[in-house]
DNA sequence: CGGCCAATTGACGGCTCTCAAATTCCGTGG
DNA sequence: CCACGGAATTTGAGAGCCGTCAATTGGCCG
């Protein structure tokens, strides 16, 4: 386990010292007794945590006591069989809601590891299904948030069970890409903040064959990648690739 | 498209003949403004549907007006990405909820196909919502079954991200036995309701493949398949086979 | 009886995995 | 600041699993 010694990261950082601008927040409703109350009035338990490069949020088999909002960083999903076999399901950023898996039971059946050091707000799960009682809006928000999750899953579904290995890593970027875009920064040219490893496992393959398919791909000059640098070159041929 | 005119099958004609006894329905709390209000006060469109063979109760594109609860038989859902590719992404039988993925934006993203005549209970999503403001013992139900659905589909990603293929058939027969024993039915012995084809898309397989694991299987004598009918001869060992 | 579809089996090729080695990066300690 | 060690990444060679193509069988329905 990585678990290093160093400060947050600046975007860590910022965020932290952030006034509790909640009001910005997409998911306000789930945290505010009703739309509009005076924010001075939520519980002390509402608040903000830091978590390092390699630490958990939660982990499987950890009860159901808070779900999590990612302010800033990045996680990523990982559900383990009984005979240790590993999926990384999903690589969350900021905005994102975690822990959703663990409602149905109420243990959470998957860990969420910061692939950076990052950012969480924490929502006692308790006081954010008493707001939605409260509040229509609140849980229609938290109900989409949850559906989300399943629509999200299914598409990777789609892609491991019908897709080759170029499909997969020219899809996975240009995903990357979106992500990027949506939240502001180049679509473009950006960092990858998990390992060869983690994409492989992500995606249903072995470390090699990801290294390879980078390589073909930079070859066909559609993408330049340096270690964990990333540029795309030829957006459209990625799209035209995934064909979906 | 296979829309034979023959009538429900037997099981489906069972329930369909059956009162409207929703007491012992596991969704009950989602249909009945109130547990244990008085059923006659029910909507009219709080309906059965009988769906045959090959027929779809929704699909995707269709505006979600209701949630489904299949009573009697079984489906395919099916999501279709841009270029048409496919992916089934689960067979839910009798007591699934489906539709779930429609919640996040309001519009179907699947398919829902019949495997054989079948039986839904229609909810109207509205009725549904308005029930779960009222009933905080609904609303939970309503979490557990969608968080349900995001467990199975992550069970299922790391099935196709990380299995062979025979692990994969192993695991899917596991899963269908469990599936008949918690219905009452023989855990043993079973008719797959549906093609080889849907299996192997289901598992991320082709036709062939799922052919060859089966005569494989039936080899070293763990199972009995002959067409749709299938017998399962040592189930520990398609247990130890799934490795969770 | 004939046609169509589901299912099965074989041959072959290729994509992906496995094994191996070299290189670079990064954090740690001297 | 430099040296060292481990981890991450890259590339090659070879094998094997699985997909593709093809042919056949059997059942169902018109």
């Amino acid at each position: 386990m990585d678990t290093s010694s160093f400060g947050l990261s600046r975007a860590a950082r910022h965020v932290a010292a952030m006034p509790r601008d909640c009001e910005s927040c997409a998911v306000a409703p789930l945290c505010h007794p009703l739309a509009g109350a005076a924010p001075q009035s939520l519980p002390a338990s509402y608040g903000r945590r830091r978590v390092r490069r390699g630490e958990a949020v939660y982990r499987a088999g950890d009860p159901l006591s808070n779900l999590y909002q990612l302010r800033a960083g990045s996680m990523k999903i990982r559900i383990t069989n009984p005979s240790g076999a590993e999926q990384i399901t999903a690589f969350p950023v900021a905005g994102a809601l975690l822990g959703l898996d663990a409602i149905e039971t109420g243990t959470h059946t998957s860990d969420a590891i910061a692939l950076e050091d990052s950012v969480v707000c924490a929502l006692p799960y308790a006081d954010l299904m008493a707001n939605c009682n409260r509040d229509a809006s609140a849980a229609r928000l938290l109900h989409q948030c949850i559906a989300h999750d399943i629509n999200q899953c299914q598409r990777l579904l789609l892609t491991l069970g019908r897709m080759t290995t170029d499909v997969r890593v020219a899809g996975f970027m240009v995903d990357l890409s979106e992500q990027m875009a949506a939240h502001g920064y180049s679509p473009r040219e950006f960092v990858l903040k998990m390992t060869r490893e983690d994409i492989a496992n992500h995606l249903g393959m072995q470390i090699e064959t990801v290294c390879r398919v980078f390589s073909r791909l930079q070859s066909a000059a559609l993408i330049h990648v340096s270690k964990r640098h990333l540029k795309i070159l030829d957006v459209d041929a990625l799209r035209r690739m995934r064909c979906g």
